[in-house]
DNA sequence: CATGTCACG
DNA sequence: ACGTACGTGACATGA
């Protein structure tokens, strides 16, 4: 009876509609969501007409606006009855399954209700909107669903390894604050910023280095790197900071999101979240799991396979500079793609005027940290803080940059000029990205919104090519029933679990997948490692 | 619920 | 004169 019930309610909320004997059409909000619970009703999805989160958020994916209350809001001028006015909230909330029937009946009919009417809004607005009708269905609509697989599969962790750990980081923990305490005459919460000021700056009374946006005396890591090459608190106290860190974030709170049936994490996708168009992570978040420090590099050996399989890892190597060598069409980047060249190197070699096999380490870093910033829209000043120089030789660095590569300057400044002409910019495959603050009076908020600019078109595209990427591989593994299965997306990377015995066939065929799904002007290169674990595979 | 901090690409 | 590299999410504190 309970079964028949939630299923009758689904069929209402979602706007089924028959069309033959098995075709079945539907609308929806957030329908990654529903299509779990379709399937284990066994309604086969064959065609969605759309999923109105999705339509709101290629329209417009700035601001938090695509949920199914707000919407109603804004486009229907309609406040829907809350969740938590039919399931009560919090600790007192219980499942919809228990909520009396006829409750239940108005909140699943008036959810479809409204829904279908939002639908019917955001259908008229994209009528003048081919392009992002085709972002819809080539890439937001099948990615919903490769999306949904990924959640489904989950990744397996060493629940033992971790808490071991666990344990571990603990123990340091606790020896490096009671080092603190000797250091500062006194116990204190080292959790909290604020007594940590009280410590040193007004007890001690070190130097304030840098206050935060608020006035107060900053405490982060760059601030307490500094006064540690003079004194020894600031040093306890970052060992302190990245030891709780791993502990509160990643060792204790894995182990406790596992799920109960599958024993496997199954994280929560956000596809209309960033306004750029990327994915984010949520419970817990898979995509930022530690990998710079050795320390941090543990969590990642605690993503495992099951046995007999094994991972693979395959991540993009460089492809928000590739975009950038593709939309300036800058002759010297893509030459230094298109013959393989170490694009830092080649770089460094020409800010430094030496022969590429000149290049020190030195040179490279400098090239690599002005690379990156060029992507960010960086100024001289923020160049200078990055590598410790003075102002005017990081001004040095960007003039001879922009004289060596003249398309990249002129690409960014007819992308700014874009964006303030037409209010938003685009990604090669048509996502807008809109910039309410270009034209503001306020100078902080259009640097700001400049910078933004600057970054999206790289950043957002970069987004649009993985995402079509993982449908193909996906929808290969499908067709293919490969004994394979994708795990994560970590922005520029896919991780996959494979049966041990195909993992050469499969580790090719992706690769081959991910660098052909779309041609730019340089190639697509794709870096892939196979291993026990996460860290190993990386 | 805002603030500060820090993990990732 | 002022702030100063893009995009995220989670955790602990403390009002």
């Amino acid at each position: 009876m309970k079964n028949l019930v939630v299923k009758l309610l689904l069929i209402i909320n979602l706007e089924i509609k028959r069309k033959t004997t098995d075709q079945k059409k539907l609308v929806g909000q957030n329908l990654k969501f529903d299509l779990p619970m379709l399937n284990r009703h066994g309604i086969k999805v064959t065609e969605f007409l759309g999923d109105t989160m999705l339509m709101s958020y290629v329209l417009n994916s700035t601001g938090t606006r695509h949920g199914l209350d707000r919407m109603a809001m804004h486009y229907l001028n309609y406040q829907p009855m809350k969740y938590e006015e039919v399931a009560g909230s919090a600790s007192k909330q219980i499942n919809f399954a228990q909520v009396e029937i006829p409750a239940a009946t108005f909140y699943a009919a008036e959810d479809a209700d409204i829904t279908l009417r939002i639908y019917n809004c955001l259908n008229k607005k994209l009528k003048d909107e081919p392009k992002l009708v085709n972002l819809l269905k080539t890439i937001e609509y099948p990615m919903l669903q490769s999306l949904q697989r990924v959640e489904t599969n989950g990744a397996k962790i060493d629940a033992k390894m971790l808490s071991d750990y666990s344990k571990e980081l603990g123990a340091k923990i606790e020896k490096l604050s009671k080092q603190a305490f000797k250091m500062a005459g006194e116990e204190f919460n080292m959790d909290s910023p604020k007594q940590l000021v009280e410590i040193l700056f007004n007890k001690l009374e070190l130097p304030v280095l840098k206050k935060t946006p608020k006035g107060q005396p900053s405490t982060n890591e760059d601030t307490l790197q500094r006064l540690a090459e003079e004194y020894d608190l600031p040093k306890v106290i970052i060992e302190y900071r990245g030891l709780a860190k791993l502990k509160s974030t990643y060792t204790d709170s894995l182990t406790n999101i596992q799920h109960p049936i599958t024993k496997r994490i199954h994280t929560s996708y956000q596809q209309a979240v960033t306004s750029t168009g990327r994915l984010s992570s949520t419970e817990p978040n898979l995509q930022n799991i530690p990998i710079k420090t050795p320390e941090g590099r543990k969590i990642r050996e605690a993503f495992i396979a099951e046995k007999g399989n094994i991972l693979i890892s395959a991540d993009y190597s460089q492809i928000e500079l590739r975009i950038m060598a593709h939309l300036s069409g800058d002759k010297n980047l893509t030459h230094a793609f298109n013959n393989n060249i170490d694009v830092h190197s080649a770089t460094a070699s020409e800010i430094f005027n030496v022969s590429l096999e000149a290049v020190t380490p030195e040179h490279r870093r400098s090239a690599k940290a002005i690379n990156f910033g060029l992507i960010y829209g960086m100024s001289a000043f923020g160049l200078a803080k990055q590598l410790g120089i003075p102002r005017y030789q990081a001004q040095e660095y960007i003039d001879l940059y922009f004289k060596n590569y003249p398309q990249v300057q002129s690409f960014m400044d007819e992308t700014k000029e874009k964006a303030r002409k037409h209010g938003h910019i685009e990604t090669i495959y048509g996502r807008r990205l809109y910039l309410p603050d270009i034209n503001s009076k306020n100078g902080l908020r259009r640097k700001y919104a400049e910078r933004s600019a600057i970054n999206a078109p790289m950043q957002g595209s970069a987004a649009d090519i993985i995402k079509l990427a993982m449908i193909d591989v996906s929808n290969w593994l499908k067709s293919e029933n490969a004994p394979a299965r994708i795990i994560m997306q970590v922005h520029d990377e896919l991780v996959l679990e494979v049966q041990s015995d195909v993992i050469s066939d499969i580790r090719s065929k992706i690769v081959e997948i991910m660098e052909s799904t779309v041609s730019l002007k340089v190639p697509l290169i794709v870096d892939v490692g196979v291993g026990k674990n996460w860290d190993e595979a990386h």
